[in-house]
RNA sequence: CGGGGUGUAGCGCAGCCUGGUAGCGCACCUGCCUUGGGAGCAGGGGGUCGGAGGUUCGAAUCCUCUCGCCCCGACCA
């Protein structure tokens, strides 16, 4: 293309509201405009970066086994009463009516609808297995879309479905799945690690989340120094301390502590560190259960690991008003000793002993309680938040931290979907079977951000060549000088030729402008045309990543591009 | 939803406290000039000051309500 028609729209300043380095990139390199909160355009330029992911994405499902359809973005309610997650599902599920009344919704994902086809299609064992997927816009309304397309409520989303006979077979859809993910995420330029992860309300047994590794993420993900444990906090497990500490030495006794109300003051105003304390947390579920859950005054709970031992969808902090009337006495100084709820506590408070707690009465705590003697919990259970430096429960090794960018994640969904819509087959001894599911997501918009945060630098993107929305610049120096604009024209041309994607700078701007605009929309080679090197018979071709510049004879210099584009296509 | 902030030209902002001609930089248009790192000069276009109501002779500015957007927490590709 030449840049005279079109349209790049890019920015010399960051534009307010752009946080993060991927959206800010993109804004300013003329790739999105937003619509609303978390609704983009996706401009002719980001729309090229898009598709490439999608191509990626494709030849990859494909190369798996994987056939592509395309399902509705709206979907009739009924369908979604049949899973019952018309009412699981909440806020975030977009719902509107026809002009008959008839309720909808906009498709935050596809089980049902997927499910749907194949029990009306698939009657035998025979036509198994079977993997569709497609490449849509997805629908989620989400409490806080933010970062761009990091997290938006419109998203492109590839989603496969793979359905099985059997739970062997469905753990090789899972493990083609798994291996089609590392080939393209690797294809895609991306520094990625799978990671154990919790499967969320999709439901199933297991799932693993690409994470792209980038501080901007907003995922917690730990892995183990020594072995390849792996997980995303929410799921992280670490080795349990479950030796017993036995009934302390002290003698309970209760202390005053005026206004220390947080587990930092008493720490400090005891002169203790605060894994002496034992924090109480009043919590609800929502069935409307209230109960305490224990932990170590340092630790902190990790609400989904609880959700999960309760076995219910979300869990909510007691209010003021409800920790006073449960207690007897304002937040923060809660304990359990003589709380009449329901009490829990991480398996580590096992190993606490004389321990600080709330009083359950105004500027109150006890010194020297021991669970078991001082109070009852009912269960002890892994609650806890894993932190850097914890022990990873598959070996000796210590965990650390890092942050991601969730772009991938793929789940066993048992037969938790073919059962709610009687979706089964006839098995070899004719007998009717539900079918073994699993389901594979891609974030494309946010794979291409992901892409972005990775490759970037102070002058803007620097595109790996597989998504990069154009592979070659050639910048017109003068495009009003007849040589400058015939031998990049002929350049220009040759490249299309070959098969290469080009742009043409043939705008009449200062070089300064356009060497700006090349660097930020981070196409990964320019070619340089001007008269000085011109007259030496040369262009100067520079890269991208590396930088260094370098001349090149004119007519080397179209053999080197296409080698150059085809090796990094490559690597 | 809770907490904090912000809406003035396409983008970035000032003006608001203390009411009285709507401004600056970038971008855009025209001309001249310039052409190896976001030039210069001259001229020009572009605004329901988020919206509604109120106070006032007079509101971007004060008051009330409302909407959008952004940031911090629970959601997820």
């Amino acid at each position: 293309m030449r840049l005279t028609e079109y349209l790049l729209p890019t920015l010399k300043e960051t534009p307010a509201d752009a946080e993060i380095v991927s959206h800010q990139l993109m804004l300013r390199g003329g790739m999105i405009r937003k619509v609303a909160a978390g609704i983009y355009t996706y401009l002719p330029l980001g729309l090229r970066s898009v598709r490439k992911v999608e191509q990626i994405v494709r030849e990859e499902m494909d190369r798996a086994g994987a056939m592509e359809l395309l399902m509705p973005m709206v979907i009739p309610a009924s369908l979604w009463e049949e899973s019952g997650r018309w009412e699981q599902y909440g806020k975030e599920l977009l719902r509107i009516k026809d002009r008959k009344e008839t309720e909808f919704c906009l498709g935050p994902t596809h089980e049902e609808v997927i499910t749907d086809v194949v029990r009306g299609t698939v009657r035998s064992y025979r036509q198994l297995p079977l993997n569709l997927y497609q490449i849509q816009g997805k629908f989620r309304d989400e409490i806080r879309p933010r970062f761009g397309l990091m997290r938006g409520r419109e998203f492109i989303m590839k989603d496969a479905y793979s359905f099985d006979l059997e739970n062997s077979g469905a753990d090789t859809a899972y493990e083609k799945m798994y291996q089609a993910y590392q080939r393209i995420f690797k294809r895609c330029g991306l520094k990625f690690r799978a990671v154990e992860a919790d499967t969320g309300n999709i439901g199933g047994s297991s799932s693993h989340e690409f994470m792209v590794l980038a501080e901007s993420g907003e995922d917690a993900i730990v892995s183990c120094d020594c072995c390849d444990y792996a997980a995303n906090v929410e799921k992280a497990q670490m080795r349990s301390v479950m030796q017993d500490a036995g009934a302390g030495q002290a003698e309970m006794q209760k202390i005053d502590t005026p206004q220390r109300k947080t587990i930092a003051e008493v720490a400090e105003f005891l002169d203790m560190p605060e894994s002496r304390l034992i924090k109480t947390l009043l919590l609800q579920t929502d069935s409307g259960e209230q109960l305490a859950v224990l932990l170590r005054g340092d630790r902190e709970l990790n609400e989904i690991k609880l959700c999960r031992y309760l076995d219910c969808l979300e869990v909510e902090m007691l209010s003021d008003e409800a920790v006073e009337a449960l207690t007897g006495a304002p937040s923060g100084f809660a304990g359990p000793v003589g709380l009449s709820c329901r009490i829990l506590a991480d398996d580590e408070v096992r190993t606490m002993a004389d321990a600080v707690t709330g009083a359950n009465e105004k500027d109150m705590h006890y010194m020297g309680t021991n669970p078991g003697r001082d109070f009852t919990v009912e269960a002890y259970a892994d609650l806890r938040q894993a932190v850097a430096g914890d022990g990873c429960p598959r070996c000796e090794g210590s965990l650390q931290m890092w942050r991601g960018i969730e772009v991938g994640h793929v789940f066993k969904l048992g037969t938790k979907y073919s059962q709610a819509l009687g979706a089964t087959v006839l098995n070899a001894e004719g007998k009717e079977v539900p079918l073994v599911m699993g389901c594979y997501g891609i974030g494309i918009g946010r794979t291409v951000a992901a892409a972005i945060e990775q490759n970037h630098d102070d002058n803007g993107v620097i595109f790996p060549m597989p998504i990069a929305p154009f592979q070659v610049i050639i910048t017109l120096l003068n495009p009003k000088d007849e040589q400058v604009m015939a031998a990049g024209t002929e350049l220009y041309e040759q490249l299309q030729a070959q098969g290469v994607e080009v742009l043409l700078d043939d705008r009449d701007e200062r070089p300064g402008s356009k060497f700006k605009d090349a660097e930020l929309i981070g196409i990964p080679i320019r070619v340089t045309v001007g008269n000085r090197a011109l007259k030496e018979g040369a262009f100067e071709v520079q890269k991208r990543a590396a930088g260094e510049r370098l001349m090149m004879p004119v007519e080397q210099t179209l053999a080197w591009l296409v080698d150059e584009v085809r090796r990094e296509l490559m690597e």
